[in-house]
DNA sequence: CGTTACCTGAAA
DNA sequence: TTTCAGGTAACG
């Protein structure tokens, strides 16, 4: 799905667009399913007409439209969704499942190819989102915090790294490009990292979140910002998507494996397997 | 802990 | 035809 510098890009775009804004209509595209699975569709539609739009936040990987009556309606994009806002008899857009209109006339369109995401209304954002992590952009994450979250896991670090309760808004891509940078190989057990590879993996992920929010984002396949526009980080990666590719530090080529049930793009050389033993595809 | 399920493709 | 897919929840 989109990451943290995916959703964060999108809450951008739409932030200052939407806000003061008031809801006028809301529609479902018949046929599979909706995200708003709690309510059916015409339920829904009723709870949204008429509330204003006061402001767009984000935690994590999901967005939070706060709603001038103090309630809220929490997106989670999953791995294919997108949240475009669009003009008054713009173009349709592929697999738009659903539209909120707005009172300028905007749109804005839920397009997500594998109907994975979802909506949930809620009072407050606590109810609809559960127990996450730190965010790691904020000055507050240090690499003690990283280390603390880290500490006694025997599971794979990349497992770790995706768990959202340990930091907040890390993914396949993200992971796999921190621990490249930080020189980490993702099967390592997570309460084995030293103090100095903490302290690069904490820099790493850093590193790699704020260069992807530069580039506004990640596009492989289905993610758009706001706007419906591309991101350019892909033009980047170091190793994510890159299987046999050379690695741009060493010349070794890129080696994919499954971690933690997920695709693992790494370099053999820049990261040493665990345990010394070999390690194959 | 790892695996499966959710859904619909796109790419190999 | 088979594999892979940016995420999570549920299951064993």
């Amino acid at each position: 799905m989109p990451e943290l510098p995916e959703v964060e890009t999108t809450r951008r775009d739409l932030a200052d667009r939407i806000s003061g804004r008031t809801v006028t209509g809301v529609c479902f595209v018949a046929g599979g399913v909706s995200p708003a699975r709690e309510l059916g569709p015409d339920e829904f539609t009723d709870a949204l007409v008429g509330r204003r739009i006061e402001r767009l936040t984000r935690r994590g990987k999901y967005l939070v439209m706060h709603f001038a009556d103090g309630g809220v309606l929490v997106l989670h994009r999953r791995m294919s969704g997108n949240l475009l806002l669009r003009e008054p008899g713009a173009t349709l857009d592929p697999y738009t499942r659903a539209t909120i209109s707005l009172d300028d006339g905007r749109e804005l369109r839920w397009t997500d190819l594998r109907r994975f995401g979802t909506w949930r209304l809620a009072d407050t954002p606590e109810q609809a989102i559960p127990q996450m992590g730190p965010e790691p952009l904020e000055d507050a994450w240090r690499a003690d915090d990283l280390a603390a979250a880290l500490k006694d896991r025997r599971a794979p670090v990349k497992a770790a790294l995706l768990d959202q309760r340990r930091v907040a808004g890390l993914g396949n891509i993200y992971a796999d490009e921190s621990l490249h940078l930080a020189r980490i190989h993702p099967r390592r057990p997570a309460g084995s990292l030293a103090p100095d590879e903490l302290q690069r993996l904490h820099q790493a992920i850093r590193a790699v979140l704020n260069r992807a929010l530069d580039l506004r984002g990640s596009t492989s396949s289905t993610y758009m910002d706001g706007m419906g526009e591309r991101g350019t980080m892909q033009d980047e990666w170091r190793v994510y998507h890159r299987t046999g590719a050379p690695c741009a530090e060493c010349g070794t080529l890129i080696t994919r494996l499954v971690v933690a049930g997920r695709g693992t793009h790494i370099c053999l050389k820049c990261q040493p397997p665990p345990g010394g033993t070999d390690e194959r595809a």
